[in-house]
DNA sequence: TATTGTTATACTCTATAACTATA
DNA sequence: TATAGTTATAGAGTATAACAATA
């Protein structure tokens, strides 16, 4: 390692305030492949088991739905637009919690793939009233089919009683 | 809106497809103010249950942390280190799940706060030991103590044993 | 004056690839 | 050759601020 990484401003640092005098509290590189490492006080922290099962929840959603080149986001829009027609963007953006300077961009791309429009409001015209196309109401009614495998994946993984806990304990949040 | 939104590429398009000859559906605006949206499919899919909690849990992490300056990933990354001295980093990227490329910037952080110090390792000259320093140890037990009171906000959301519940379920993701 | 959609910027996070030193 | 740490880059995602058109 030595220059690229000696020279590395903590690392110098650090090899200086404790040069290298240990052997007897450095145990734990016996095998370290990743597995028998403990984990502490991060065990019974809510907030680190469900951002591992985020991770996870998203790669398969997007593992499932990636013949369709769907993502999580540009789902849970056309969902909410599909059961709701006519709404604003300020709507959207504000129901799913998204930015609606990010929502530009997302209806930008839905809109190129003609999955979604965006037509002029009758009643007020800075805003404009979201509509899925003809196309986009098939595209979304095989994203559901698709979804709701990777739904399955989910059910398998935690247990299906687990999973109907899950949405119970978390229905506050939708 | 004119001259802006109506040059844009794909409203214009929008336009033209569908002048605005709609009355009858597009009945959703009436308030609109974000709460009498129907999420259709969304409910009923974990992803999407999961992915707000998590907004609002990491939301009150850093929130409850702020005082002391430690996102979730900072307090993972020194928790992990404090219970598993001599750590590799490439051990501690793996057991986190995170990118080791991004492991060398928060460690950097870290370190520059003198809270971790990165140790040649006596056996591999290529590796670093992880090591808390003292200060890294008195400021652990702190953030410990946030963490905790962190972790009884969100008791207080979803109700203790809800929150217990929720552990044992997603146990197999730690 | 406030709001809608838009653009732009910055910062975090994720995903890669490439490089050096070492194994 | 493979691995550990590092650097760099590109793409999402998030958070802001500012602007034009409109309310």
């Amino acid at each position: 390692m030595a220059s690229k990484q000696k020279t590395s401003r903590k690392a110098a640092a650090a090899a200086i305030r404790r040069p290298r005098a240990r052997a007897a509290n450095d145990g734990a590189y016996a095998g370290d492949t990743g597995d028998d490492i403990g984990l502490d006080a991060l065990v019974g922290h809510a907030g680190y088991a469900v951002r591992r099962f985020q991770l996870w929840i998203f790669q398969d959603f997007i593992k499932t739905l990636a013949t369709v080149d769907i993502r999580p986001t540009q789902y849970s829009v056309m969902t909410v637009i599909g059961a709701n027609p006519g709404l604003s963007q300020m709507a959207v953006a504000k129901r799913l919690g998204i930015e609606r300077a990010r929502l530009v961009h997302l209806l930008d791309s839905l809109e190129e793939r003609d999955f979604v429009s965006r037509i002029p409001s009758a009643t007020d015209r800075r805003s404009h009233a979201l509509h899925l196309t003809t196309r986009g109401k098939t595209a979304l009614a095989q994203f559901k089919r698709l979804a709701a495998e990777h739904e399955r994946h989910v059910a398998e993984k935690i247990g299906k009683e687990n999973r109907e806990r899950l949405l119970q304990i978390l229905a506050c949040f939708t």
